[in-house]
DNA sequence: GCACCCGGTTCACGACCACGAAACAGTGGG
DNA sequence: CCCACTGTTTCGTGGTCGTGAACCGGGTGC
């Protein structure tokens, strides 16, 4: 099962920033004294200090189960060129579309940068780096989706969730 | 926005499981020695008492939020050339009309600007891009509205939900 | 330790083209 | 008569994609 985080607030704030940019589920011990916590997103929780031991569990499991369950998600990549993850979704030019479907395809798994090259290109790569553009390109489309193309060095890429 | 029920537990659990049947937002109150409490879905949250007014009020707000999110609204096109949203609305002019029922119809999808040229004018285009001017005129008559119509280039175009 | 290269990232430029906006005119219903 | 509706043209803009070049960190050989 994922592991959640344990923050206290608002003394690990900065903890709290970084595991929202991560994505890593998270509960938030809040201070006897300090304003009530709005969650940004589902995979956070809080709870008022003092707390139960069995009460803070209880919210730990809950947010790992949350958690399980948005692993499932897995992106979609219509005809139409529309990509679309959760209810998030942006319309792909033609050769983002294209290179975005084998990653789409193994969802969470390396894909070499020759297959990529063979799916952006069929006939061959017009340049030394467009595959390279291209990608960084795709990148910037998927800012403000909680999808992330991550570079596995000299193996290829994985698109995955996270930020 | 969305009402959010206030239950008492384990007091009113009768009346949670009727709020869980109806499908309605929920925060259980759960008495001090009462077991912790899971909950079922995404819709529902609870907080140990004795709890802050404020502490109570911002998970309340909390739910309402996500209900709101998860709310699958879909437009509506009448008879009458009436496009409603939610609570929001406008009259249609007939072209207008047109246009967008096949676009309510496969709302959230692409629709190509052939079937859309078909819809709007069944006896062919009269001009080059008299489609690209009515959309404009649609896209205007949206403003204020949370409906946008997003162009997928050279596919066609999307009513989705957004700004 | 140093220079070098390799793999990757990012920028800026330019050509092309699909699309968008504004403006104007003709038409018809109330 | 007035105004909403719709056709038409023109011009601008913004997305797309190839291309070259600078840059950067990590690893390797000397």
């Amino acid at each position: 099962m994922t592991d959640v985080a344990v923050v206290r607030l608002p003394d690990e704030s900065r903890q709290l920033e970084e595991l929202r940019r991560r994505g890593i589920p998270r509960l938030a011990l809040v201070a006897p004294h300090a304003p009530p916590f709005t969650p940004v997103d589902l995979l956070e929780d809080w709870v008022r200090l003092p707390a139960a031991p069995a009460d803070v569990r209880a919210r730990v499991l809950a947010l790992a189960g949350r958690a399980d369950e948005s692993l499932e998600r897995r992106p979609e990549l219509t005809d139409d060129r529309l990509l679309r993850y959760g209810r998030w979704w942006v319309a792909l030019a033609p050769a983002d579309a294209r290179l975005m479907a084998p990653l789409v395809d193994r969802f969470g798994s390396v894909v070499g940068r020759g297959e990529l090259a063979k799916a952006g290109w069929p006939d061959g790569l017009p340049s030394r780096n467009s595959l390279d553009v291209q990608l960084g390109r795709l990148r910037r489309r998927l800012k403000g989706s909680s999808l992330t193309l991550r570079t596995v060095r000299s193996r290829g890429c994985v698109l995955a969730q996270g930020n």
